[in-house]
DNA sequence: AATTAGATATACATAATGTATAGTCAATAT
DNA sequence: ATATTGACTATACATTATGTATATCTAATT
């Protein structure tokens, strides 16, 4: 007696939306909470009118939920905008362009946020938000190779593809929005990315 | 019969010495841990020889130990030599001392990495930890005073300082720390810190 | 009408923080 | 000398979270 399994389109279009209706409760959490200690799988599955129990079955754990909370803050949060970007012919002006995407990024959900300070507590799921990160670090990285000149090290170019990752980076636009807005720290982090560009042309020093 | 309480010297003696053994073995337990989440009460007691009831006794809570074990580890940081650093007489050059204290004191000891690991859990000491930085702020913004003309305005100021402030923290420092020795790193952020100033000089743009 | 996928109900194991209460023992005070 | 006191211990308990296990329910499919 071979089983005989099944796949249900009402089923699964049933279990996909509880599973959004899980996410945005997760997210909605986040933002609302004021720290990630206090967010935990039972608000969250309360929140979204279903037991803890379907949560673990929807993303195994609290990690898998983070996880899919992140992916849909980035599917929403404007970083499509990358790819025209980097199309851009002047490539000083498609750095200025992916500093705004990323501003927009982080000031779009605040949950991200919160997802940042989870990376504190699990390492794994640190390694996780790294890796979605270093799209990120591509993207600068083919910049600045366009913007460098020939002459130009590789250890100063490995110096202004890491200088500008951190200045385009979460935290260091968390630090800059005590008392600016979204614009402001955007022209900051525009100002000194232009900045770190400065001994790329002048491989003199 | 009014209670005769009294001060022992070798009772206070022993216990700042059992208070010392249980913030060494705090930051033993962070420096070779993985993860601040790792990080146990239980562990650090039974690291120092003590019960978990001692450490509250002596500390108050998970949070007070981990202040005890920032101040240790500030105390024997090399953050004294700030004070001849900013008395220099060249401003700009006090910045690069200052840049590079800075550096030796977040590479001296990994459980400041940890440390700032537990300000995602824990707001309070989040705060703790923020006030304890507001020096490095305080002392930024006196060499941006001193560096910036009177054309200069307080806007301008107040974005060299956030930025230098941003750029001297703790998570760019770790961030630039992938692939590159303390050293290194502080030339990195040298550089960036006094590309930094550039807009202070020129007020025209 | 039997079966199956998704969700629920309930229970349990584990680990961590924090509080409460009584007890131990050497250092003090009278 | 003896009672008292301060630091530490022993034990227990309440609370909160994550994660696992098992049985049950219900509606969609075969």
């Amino acid at each position: 007696m071979p089983p005989r399994s099944y796949v249900s389109p009402a089923r699964s279009a049933a279990a996909a939306e509880t599973r959004e209706r899980v996410i945005e409760a997760a997210s909605r959490t986040l933002r609302e909470g004021e720290s990630i200690a206090r967010f935990s799988l039972d608000t969250v599955a309360k929140a979204a009118g279903v037991t803890r129990l379907t949560v673990y079955n929807q993303f195994g754990s609290r990690r898998g939920l983070l996880e899919a909370v992140f992916d849909e803050i980035a599917r929403h949060g404007g970083l499509h905008q990358l790819a025209d970007a980097m199309a851009m012919a002047d490539p000083r002006a498609a750095l200025d362009r992916m500093v705004e995407i990323f501003c927009g990024f982080w000031s779009r959900d605040s949950a991200v946020g919160r997802l940042h300070d989870a990376m504190a507590t699990d390492p794994e799921f640190a390694e996780a938000v790294r890796e979605r990160n270093e799209r990120r670090r591509r993207g600068v990285t083919a910049l600045i190779d366009r913007i460098a000149g020939k002459g130009v090290s590789p250890q100063a170019r490995k110096d202004a593809v890491d200088l500008i990752f951190a200045l385009t980076s979460y935290p260091t636009f968390a630090s800059l929005s005590a008392g600016r807005s979204r614009d402001e720290v955007c022209r900051v982090v525009q100002t000194a990315c232009r900045a770190a560009l400065a001994p790329l042309v002048n491989p003199s020093s």
